[in-house]
DNA sequence: TTTTTAAATTAACACTGTATATTAACACTG
DNA sequence: CAGTGTTAATATACAGTGTTAATTTAAAAA
């Protein structure tokens, strides 16, 4: 018997393979992904997975899509569970819903930021659901900026030379105002060095409590780039 | 013929496995680090290896350690180098030595923050000269506190029941007053969220160079903690 | 000189990702 | 309805990995 019947098959293998393999990066961690342990667990032959996946890389790059996905949907709930007016509000909302998911889900977080995958190398594939992940703290700057309350002193500029990049990464992020996309960055630098720092057990490894420390942190940031109207 | 006469031993086998090793992240990347390539391009078996490190990721600490060291001397020489008593300019060169390290040898730092070796776990052996490489930005933070030109104002404290921790942290760091090592990690966080960033090509990607935004923060981050006197 | 010890060796085991050729089951067309 | 092509699974095999065990040899110690 080489082929079971139908009936023995997984229903949706596609979807299972990508279930079982988060599954294990929580149990064994992102590094010991296997394609044999994946199919093993399934009941199911290791190339049968080389149906649905080209290889190992194509795998992981829709694991980091999903991820993104459901980083950026998360920031945008909690963005909009804010009221529109408080922008204040909607920006510190957006800075702990990031922190808050990478806290709730530290192996995706360290499949998109880390390189936990040897020899893996993101393809061009992921780049606008990544700029997606930025685009609910991206709205909450434009709104600032056409509320001119944002404080762009010594902002640094874009390279002309770059500037076609930059316009492609402008639309994957929804940036209206050029501007919104480097504070945004910068922003993003702020909070994520403290997350990662965190997620990497370097933080709570010194006894400090991630919350206070990032709570200082957003609100320093909304002191330095809102301006006060 | 089972073993080679000494003169055609390698003099320092020891050292030569590092070396190569690194040669290697440099070359195939940190993920396909390979005990069986590091023997063959040194011209020995594999097993021989065992005879200097206990397993693979004895001599991935070996190198970790060593990455940690350069940082550290790295900053601490970009420090000595600025003047005693300019205090604002002894913390900008000392963020910048960390940025520039981690452009120079973007390997040992994606070693040291990244997580590009499967299935490692840093031993506790890594923990003081970890804390080595903040001693230069914690003892300007400590000249400040000493001038009273640091600005403490909502910092958060240390949890009591982790106060032990933190002492012991404090020792490493060899940070004088226990404000200051806090300090000292906000202000590392901010850099290494923007200097990570740059190294995983996520801010070049958006065409905005990484200078003008590391000048920027630097400068912001001096206004923030350093008080006018 | 003899004994001990340290460092290298070969051989083998249990894994891994991936390529190849093959086969069973389904969907469609003449 | 019969035949055909496509899809999704299979078994097998290959090259590579880290690691262990037993063995051998050179150098150091007694």
């Amino acid at each position: 018997m080489v082929r079971p019947k139908k009936h023995a098959q997984v229903p949706n293998l596609k979807e299972s393979i990508k279930d079982v393999a988060w599954q294990q990066m929580v149990d064994v961690g992102a590094a010991e992904l296997s394609l044999r342990a994946i199919a093993r667990e399934i009941g199911v032959s290791t190339p049968a997975i080389y149906n649905h996946y080209a290889d190992r890389d194509a795998l992981v790059t829709a694991l980091i899509i999903d991820a993104y996905t459901s980083l950026g949907d998360y920031q945008l709930a909690a963005r909009d569970s804010v009221p529109h007016n408080d922008m204040r509000g909607r920006l510190h909302a957006t800075g702990t819903a990031y922190r808050a998911w990478a806290l709730a889900k530290p192996q995706r977080y360290q499949l998109i930021f880390g390189t936990p995958i040897p020899g893996y190398q993101a393809p061009t594939e992921v780049m606008p659901v990544a700029g997606r992940s930025l685009r609910a703290l991206v709205s909450v700057i434009d709104q600032l900026y056409v509320a001119n309350a944002l404080n762009t002193t010594a902002i640094p500029t874009v390279m002309p030379v770059a500037l076609p990049i930059f316009t492609v990464w402008q639309q994957h992020t929804e940036a209206k105002v050029p501007a919104a996309l480097t504070v945004a960055i910068m922003i993003w630098g702020r909070v994520h060095g403290l997350v990662s720092l965190e997620i990497a057990r370097s933080i709570p490894s010194f006894g400090i409590a991630g919350d206070g420390l990032f709570m200082y942190e957003m609100d320093a940031i909304a002191q330095q780039y809102i301006t006060h109207t």
